[in-house]
DNA sequence: AAATATATTTTTGTATACATTTTTAACTGA
DNA sequence: TCAGTTAAAAATGTATACAAAAATATATTT
């Protein structure tokens, strides 16, 4: 596993702290590894927003914040749908199979939190990609990238998994059935309702 | 100057090899240091998509094309009238002067296209700013960014300036009377019609 | 005691060195 | 001639070292 991908599995799982600046020393003696390595990985966090530069000196894990949530939310419900609907008439029968195969496997196991969000994800990309709009689908992979620090939220004390999951089931029925503008309102109100259970659970919570 | 600014001001001129893989020692020496800080750079250019990973060793200017500056104004013409619109009351006497200031300052002078762009993306800034809306904005920043690489065929032949100026004047005023639903539809054509215009140079050019 | 200045420690940025990986070139046999 | 293989070259990733910058602690003054 990459440095990057620890340092992003931990953050999600809050093993390090948030108030306080990270320090390249005490990550290299973490993981085991010189400074160099550490550079790298805080300026990709840095570039996707998991960290954020405190001063001139040390990097600081960004507080979780409805307002955040709700523009990541907004900027999904809006780009998404979009990409979507251009996907949609290439999606195959065979995306089909692998979008379900994906939801299975999303309901069943005993999952990290980093996996849960990775099946979720793939289940959307699958609906995506076939767009062919690679730039877009860039955009939406970054945002639901920077989403996804608080899918500890949904799959934790929200309990929106189960909900969710009807969602994408029904989701992939209407596709079958080609019913493009169902499957894009349909699309656009689950993101939307997700944005607005998350924005409401986090201003309830401080 | 930052090595990341000069070498993406480089970028930016063509003074950059396109084609071909830049290699790390080739860029530290052109740069005159380590090859430390150009990896630093490398990462942080490649976070913003200045740059693309060429296999598993070296990174590669990506060619301008159509379907990306087309992606690319789609999704300025949806986020940029939101965020313009939740700026709109908060917009200032003082922010409309500065605004005008840098439009005067794009009139006149002798620039380079990196100065250009600062200055067209600092009046659309001033705009944005007051919605205090820090993560749509950082989305629209680098939405921004990434299209800046396209400036050069909008102050070059496409010679889109002036049209651009006098609809940065028009959409002032607009603001002053404090027509809201006017101000907003400007913005929003503004930006899709300059994307039409890119595309179809694009287009036409290859 | 509070504010300012000074000294100490910490932290970062970058150069250099080297092992590993990757690419490119040369070679071999069909 | 060309695919596959091996050898040489180049490029990358990372450790270490050190100077410059920043943060923290200490001292000094009012």
């Amino acid at each position: 596993m990459l440095l990057y991908q620890k340092i992003k599995d931990d953050i999600l799982n809050n093993r390090l702290p948030v108030g306080r600046p990270l320090r390249q020393v005490e990550l290299s003696d973490r993981y085991g590894v010189s400074r160099i390595p550490v550079r790298d990985a805080l300026l990709q966090l840095k570039a996707e927003g998991w960290l954020v530069p405190h001063g001139k000196a040390g990097h600081i894990i960004p507080d979780l914040n409805w307002q955040e949530a709700e523009d990541l939310y907004l900027m999904r419900a809006d780009l998404e749908p979009r990409l979507f609907s251009y996907a949609f008439e290439g999606i195959q029968a065979d995306d089909i199979g692998r979008a379900k195969a994906t939801l299975g496997l999303l309901d069943n196991a005993r999952l990290t939190l980093l996996e849960k969000g990775e099946l979720n994800w793939a289940f959307h990309k699958i609906l995506y990609f076939p767009a062919n709009r690679p730039t877009l689908y860039k955009t939406v992979c970054s945002l639901n990238q920077q989403a996804s620090r608080y899918l500890g939220f949904q799959y934790g004390p929200m309990n929106y998994k189960d909900h969710s999951q009807k969602e994408h089931a029904v989701l992939l029925e209407l596709i079958e059935s080609g019913d493009h503008s169902s499957a894009l309102s349909l699309l656009k109100k689950h993101i939307q309702d997700a944005g607005q259970l998350l924005v409401s659970h986090l201003k309830s919570t401080n």
